[in-house]
DNA sequence: GTTCTAGAAC
DNA sequence: GTTCTAGAAC
């Protein structure tokens, strides 16, 4: 019977059978022949499964041939599975096209944890498509790398995404039990996100580091301060992903460069070692070795001769390691994966089996010696202030089957103190403690109170784009490109986006001082040394240049964190003075004058902003001495450029502008 | 904080 | 058509 023929189009369809085209997507190994042979099986309904693997009678077939056999089963009243892998959308296209009044599309998705998919393609033995071995896994991960799940855009009337074996026992039943007459709903079944291929958490971690990266060091995995599992830079067996590093950028970042090259705090790196823990072999092992300097290899030899496949260790970096003062990295972690090379120890032989429980050791090594650094950080953060530095003899706990040194390593915990205690001794405030503290790397705690103050009064959130000015206020040594001056209290920096002339920022050195709403009157001597060191770089700018006009004040609601004033030329004079927020940050209540700042928190013991601070913002366009107003910056720019209007009576009085003994080009 | 850009304003 | 703003994204 010829159920295709035309005439039979638009009558009696409710008592004819429907037939279904089952496109089967997923990766070799993903079960796609069990799920066609089992509904085979069981079902009452005539089924076709087209293979691709078998339909050249032997060898692999072709597109071409299993849509000719398709076409040809639907012709006979059959439905049909589409066996084959169908993984990209163009591989289903023609397929899609087999639909019709008559015949409905599905797509059943197999997307299983690519581990499975490649263990199991791995141990089978007689399959079809004689893909064995340890090339299978290869295989799977490229052919995963190109997963494009099915939309029902293509042309599908139903789609199932079946991401567990409990999923995929669902969907064999639904069609297991398709009489020749049933039909089934039409819809997306199964995934929340179709465009879910990889964890997001990773990729806005690739981003951030991938911006400002000179080399590129893939093998490397970095692990972000804040110790969540989603930055972990990881291959990940866990999403139904490509088991693969290289399914991330290529260019993530220079492990050696996280915090100078990307701004990234981290504080532990791992290090994909050699058997010798030795430098060189080039490669990410030769980059971390020659970026940690000759202390590295010392506290990694403290640590360790060498090291077996699968084994990690642990190791302290010396605070005299570049990487230590310059990146914040407070521990190396080698790791050493399955070996292939028969030329050194423990060569694997093409034995896949162990080559993978090597390298799950390898992780699971990895993890653990990460493990015991955030705990002993955890502890840190949490008891006392003075016990700096982690406890190496705890970190060894985790070293365990490398050459241990059992004997606790006192000579570089107490060295590391020792430089502590010198660091301490520079810088005499009490809150310089909280620096120290966070030199020897305990971030974690650290991260959590800034985001999070202690008395509750506050709890602003401060995007990563907004932590600049602590870390520089926190580790100006570090910064010396943009720093002019660094004292015990202050560090003085010149504005990254100048809004005038000369424009500077004077950073306040404490910790938990984010904004003017966090002074309180124990700082007050914080804020005058703010103020005078502001006054004599201003007086210093007016000696080269006597035309200038200063004023010093706070922003009431600052965009970046880290308590900082703000000495600033009044001509506004810079190309970064581009919108209205700009010009209002300064030249409305929105600036809180530091001579009123100091003024309010010694009689109230707190400065409190006058106007609801951020309104302040979009008001009309002013000039701020004339008062005029203007339509939009471009005039407004034009205008300032030539105003000479007295400055209004308020900026006259009481110190808030900062002129030159001779200007007369000011007041009345 | 900046950059990007859609769309409003001119 | 061009200029400018304002909101989202980072």
């Amino acid at each position: 019977m010829d159920i295709d023929d035309a005439s039979h189009e638009g009558k009696g369809e409710e008592t004819k059978a429907k037939r279904i085209v089952v496109i089967l997507v997923g990766a070799p190994g993903s079960g796609k022949s069990t799920f066609g042979e089992q509904v085979m099986r069981s079902s009452t309904r005539p089924w076709v499964r087209i293979c691709q693997d078998t339909i050249g009678g032997g060898k692999s077939g072709t597109k071409a041939q299993c849509l000719k056999s398709a076409a040809s089963a639907l012709k006979d009243g059959k439905s049909v599975f589409i066996d084959r892998c169908n993984l990209d959308r163009e591989q289903r296209a023609e397929f899609v096209k087999l639909g019709g009044p008559n015949v409905d599309v599905h797509g059943v998705v197999l997307d299983l944890p690519a581990k499975l998919c490649i263990s199991r393609s791995v141990k089978r033995t007689g399959h079809e498509g004689n893909l064995q071995g340890g090339k299978a896994a290869a295989v799977v991960n490229r052919m995963l790398q190109k997963k494009e799940l099915p939309k029902l855009s293509e042309g599908f009337t139903r789609i199932t995404v079946c991401q567990s074996e409990s999923d995929v026992e669902a969907s064999l039943n639904t069609y297991s039990a398709l009489g020749p007459l049933d039909t089934l709903p039409n819809g997306y079944f199964g995934q929340k996100n179709p465009d879910a291929k990889i964890q997001l958490g990773i990729m806005k971690f690739l981003k951030k580091a991938e911006v400002p990266a000179a080399n590129a060091v893939s093998e490397a995995k970095s692990i972000q301060s804040s110790f969540s599992p989603q930055s972990i830079k990881e291959m990940d067996s866990s999403s139904n992903g490509p088991v693969n590093v290289s399914s991330f950028p290529e260019n993530a970042g220079d492990i050696t460069r996280l915090y100078s090259g990307g701004g990234l705090s981290c504080n532990v790196i791992a290090n994909a070692a050699n058997w010798r823990l030795k430098p060189g072999g080039g490669g990410v092992n030769a980059a971390i070795f020659n970026a940690g300097g000759p202390a590295l290899e010392v506290a990694t030899k403290e640590q360790a001769k060498s090291l077996q496949p699968g084994r990690a260790v642990v190791v302290p970096l010396p605070s005299n390691s570049p990487l230590f003062s310059r990146e914040g990295i407070t521990h190396v972690i080698h790791v050493l994966g399955p070996n292939m090379n028969p030329q050194r120890p423990n060569c694997l032989d093409n034995d896949y089996i162990t080559g993978c429980k090597v390298l799950r050791d390898t992780y699971t090594s990895l993890f653990e010696g990460f493990a015991s650094v955030a705990r002993s950080q955890e502890k840190l953060a949490k008891g006392s202030n003075e016990n700096h530095g982690p406890n190496p003899s705890e970190l060894q706990d985790h070293t365990e089957g490398v050459n241990m040194k059992h004997s606790p390593n006192n000579d570089q915990k107490s060295k590391r103190e020792g430089d502590h205690d010198n660091d301490r001794s520079k810088k005499c405030k009490g809150s310089q403690d909280e620096v120290g503290a966070d030199i020897h790397g305990s971030r974690t705690g650290k991260l959590e109170k800034n985001n999070d103050k202690i008395d509750g009064s506050m709890t602003k959130i401060w995007g990563s784009w907004a932590q600049t000015l602590y870390h520089i206020a926190m580790h100006p040594e570090r910064h010396m490109d943009v720093v002019l001056e660094i004292s015990d209290n202050v560090v003085v920096l010149n504005d990254l986006y100048p809004k005038a002339k000369r424009h500077l920022l004077v950073l306040a050195r404490y910790e938990g001082l984010d904004c003017l709403a966090d002074v309180r009157k124990e700082h007050l001597h914080l804020l005058r040394a703010m103020h005078d060191v502001g006054l004599r770089l201003a007086e210093k700018f007016l000696q080269e240049d006597a035309s200038l006009i200063f004023r010093l004040g706070y922003h009431s609601a600052p965009s970046m964190r880290q308590l900082h004033l703000h000495v600033i030329s009044q001509d506004f004079d810079s190309k970064h003075l581009k919108n209205k927020k700009h010009w209002n940050s300064f030249n409305t209540a929105f600036f809180f004058d530091s001579v009123d700042a100091i003024e309010e928190v010694s009689s109230n013991g707190k400065a409190t902003p006058r106007d609801d601070d951020e309104s302040q913002l979009s008001i009309e366009l002013r000039c701020h001495r004339c008062r005029s107003a203007h339509p939009n910056i471009p005039r407004l720019k034009s205008h300032i450029s030539n105003c000479r209007a007295p400055f209004p009576p308020a900026l006259l009085q009481s110190g808030r502008l900062v002129l030159a003994p001779c200007n007369a080009d000011v007041g009345p």
